[in-house]
DNA sequence: ATTATTAATCAACTTTTTTTGATACATAAA
DNA sequence: TTTATGTATCAAAAAAAGTTGATTAATAAT
């Protein structure tokens, strides 16, 4: 998946792919509440487990959620250890959507 | 559906309701072939009929994704006698999204 | 009035997405 | 090395979204 400041250099059929591939990752009330509780963490990062806890998800369900954002290039995971912590790609996002729309969902 | 400049009143849960659905009519390449043919037309707006040709949509297919667009408030539409005419809400989009996609999508 | 055109809606069907519980795998601790 | 912890992945089931062809309704033309 590209970097969206390269969504410029795309075909319009590619940009079709990215675009409805960005919005379907959003366009989901857990994986919103994902992106916010991240954005709202200390370290702009959060593990599985915490996420887990913080949003009363299963652990499956979870890694489910996490992979779609990933995949969209939304969240970028980084392995400490045993845990997983993803932090948001605000690049990415940021190129996407309006400063009103990151505002209200970060 | 409320206009989107009134999402800051929302709370969280009709902040998450409203993003969930603006996404969702997004998140899917025939809604936003639609969108970028109406903001291409020269008048801003298009009948199903243009619609059906430019795009090579059967017509309930065509009727499925128009009122989901609708129903999200990304599209306006207007009866013009037996013509149902689809502009766009720009200033429902354009709150949501960066100037940079608005100019790919658009 | 009858016929033709434009477009919404409906029900049945297909496809995609999401959920669930189980399993597997890696790292860390005992 | 055994055990515990954190997390990804898988297959089956459930739910949601999209497609299809037919029907309906409204307006316009004959």
């Amino acid at each position: 998946m590209e970097l969206i400041k390269n969504a410029n250099e795309l075909n319009e059929d590619a940009a079709l792919d990215f675009y409805e591939k960005m919005f379907s990752a959003l366009a989901d009330k857990i994986r919103l509440k994902i992106i916010n509780e991240i954005s709202q963490s200390p370290n702009m990062n959060l593990c599985v487990c915490d996420l887990e806890e913080k949003l009363e998800l299963q652990q499956s369900k979870l890694s489910y959620h996490l992979k779609k954002l990933v995949d969209a290039n939304i969240l970028i995971p980084e392995k400490h250890g045993t845990w997983n912590y993803y932090r948001i790609n605000e690049e990415q996002i940021q190129v996407v959507l309006s400063k009103d729309t990151c505002c209200k969902i970060f």
